[in-house]
DNA sequence: GATTGCTATGAAACCGGTTCCAGTCTATTT
DNA sequence: AAATAGACTGGAACCGGTTTCATAGCAATC
């Protein structure tokens, strides 16, 4: 219980945690070199003097600055996060994971919010460039691919949920056209035809893959896609509400929903629910990412999962690598179909 | 355009970022001491030496070195927050507000994760001190109050979404009390008198208050509380979907549920649904925290809406005023009823 | 026994800022 | 005119580590 202030010092206001590597050093009767040395395993000490070192370090409880070790190492061992708060959980869970990944690699992440806005990210990076990171993570995120490209030059960079031409080595999404394909080919294997889709956000790459994918599984089926059954929407509650209401007061038929995402769906199935229109046994609704609250939509939400936790763990653990100069196994990130009831089974 | 490198230096691997004070003091013809001045504004500069030291950053495109910085004058401008991630979106919402509260104050958030564990939280904190946070922003959590006493000797410190004994200064929360009370004060207005309670997570503070506020209400109204209307849960959607599980299969009547938050509304609803039980119309269900999934649930759900987010910005700020030792006037945080439509209205 | 080659270690330089201290210069007071 | 006060400014110490460099000590080689 050595940082308990004796009543002698009780007068000092700041204690500026006093022990320094100097005082380990005198305490042990070696150089502050040594210390160093032990501390970091950079050379072979004695084996005396390694353990009168680490005695002395209990008993002091000391603890390196990291300041002085950031200035005179050069290495700040932070990896700084730029992550997106769409309202989405998705964002999140990526970052849960990424923080999971680190656990135990000594790096201590700092996050810093980019909100989708250019200027926003660029000037967030700069922040983290400025507190001298030693890697950085962009999860999704608006900015250029060719600023990323410069940063790329500047220090290591993974990109999480999002594929930058280019720099395909160094990004890691999940296949998001494979996602929009599972869902409608889900719904087509159940004898669908007439399936809606609403968009997500204008020109969100994430959004426009689902789209093709879903293009993709319609064609393969021998059908073709009807522009009056795409609603472009923007990744949102309301977005899934307003597209509903949109295709009913056109008169647009149909009998199953490609949702987005899962906010979408939920969107869509209380318009749904306000016109007393039954889900599935009317209509069938997919969602895509799996979201907490997925399982407990009424009915509960048949969804393509998005391996978001996992992809963030890969992500940081790309980084560690990418920094550490060493190879890294990206894992199989596959989306994956979540069936629950909100899809109207088809029984021959 | 200085920091594009000409082709002469373009074999020097690690540039190290080059610019220091150093640069700066000899270009704009002063000493360090002056750069440095200028910088901070700690004295009076002569006017030409001035602009010319400003002349000179622009330039040069000069970056002061944090870690310099930090050892030097022993403050990081970096604040730590302890988060937790319960899974609800509420502890993210707090997160949120308090980087936005942040903005502009020249203080970047250092976030590390608690999980809810004793032993996680108290390493998490250990590890924001060893890299010199200026603060510390505590966000729920499961830590003892006589460690979070010790801490705030050591730094600054806010705690919100709790209650502390013996820190309400530096305690920000809602009233959950409150938000018990007014859940079910809405059901008892609605005419309900058996309202099924279930419950958060065990020994959880808010989780009681907001128990000990459906009491207040109950015998506010003349009732007496029955304990068979209270199920044991945890705050998830399953605890919502197990508890009206269980009453039903208990017999127990009861036309009106308050859920403990939304995500165990949601599971109460899902459990409803699948007895083919009508909300409204059969049972009205109330839930806490109004999340964003609450306006979409079929039907949208009334909720006690958590100023989760003012809360954060509220509690960043106050530990900015904290730290420089100014006062922060508390701004009222109070919950606040969200009708919508699964409280069947009382029609005289 | 002298030379060579290692290993272990301490002294000192260095990282890039902040701040104390002393000194110069100008303005004011006596 | 001399003394004094005040405003600026530069030099140097300092923050607490890491790393280079030189050297002492010792075993192996000739």
């Amino acid at each position: 219980m050595i940082n308990r202030e004796t009543h002698q010092s009780r007068s000092a206001e700041t204690v500026r945690d006093g022990v320094t590597i100097d005082d380990i050093a005198k305490r042990a009767n070696v150089s502050k070199s040594t210390v160093s040395r032990v501390l970091n395993g950079t050379a072979v000490v004695n084996e005396q003097k390694r353990s009168a070192v680490h005695q002395a370090i209990a008993e002091l409880d000391y603890k390196p600055n990291v300041f002085a070790q950031g200035l005179a190492s050069g290495k700040s061992m932070t990896l700084g996060i730029l992550t997106q708060n769409i309202g989405s959980p998705f964002y999140d869970t990526i970052a849960q994971g990424a923080i999971e990944g680190l656990a135990g690699s000594g790096y201590t992440p700092i996050f810093v919010d980019g909100r989708w806005e250019h200027a926003r990210e660029a000037a967030a990076i700069e922040t983290l460039i400025s507190r001298k990171v030693d890697g950085l993570l962009v999860v999704g995120g608006d900015i250029d691919a060719s600023e990323l490209q410069s940063y790329k030059t500047q220090l290591p960079l993974i990109v999480a949920a999002r594929d930058i031409e280019g720099l395909e080595e160094q990004c890691v999404s999940v296949n998001n056209k494979q996602i929009g394909y599972l869902a409608t080919k889900h719904l087509l294997e159940q004898r669908h035809t007439r399936i809606a889709f609403i968009h997500g956000i204008e020109g969100h790459p994430d959004a426009q893959n689902r789209f093709v994918g879903h293009v993709e599984a319609i064609q393969e089926a021998g059908l073709s896609l009807s522009d009056e059954l795409v609603y472009q929407g923007d990744f949102s509650g309301h977005a899934g509400l307003m597209a509903i209401n949109y295709f009913l007061d056109q008169g647009i038929c149909f009998s199953a929903i490609v949702a987005a995402n899962d906010m979408v769906a939920f969107g869509a199935r209380l318009a749904l629910y306000r016109r007393g229109i039954r889900v599935p046994d009317d209509v069938s609704i997919i969602g895509c990412d799996d979201q907490a609250e997925a399982a407990f939509m009424t009915p509960p939400l048949t969804t393509v999962r998005q391996p978001s936790y996992e992809m963030g763990v890969a992500a940081s653990k790309a980084l560690i690598a990418l920094i550490g100069k060493k190879n890294y196994e990206w894992p199989a990130l596959n989306p994956e179909l979540q069936i629950r009831e909100s899809v109207k089974r088809f029984t021959s």
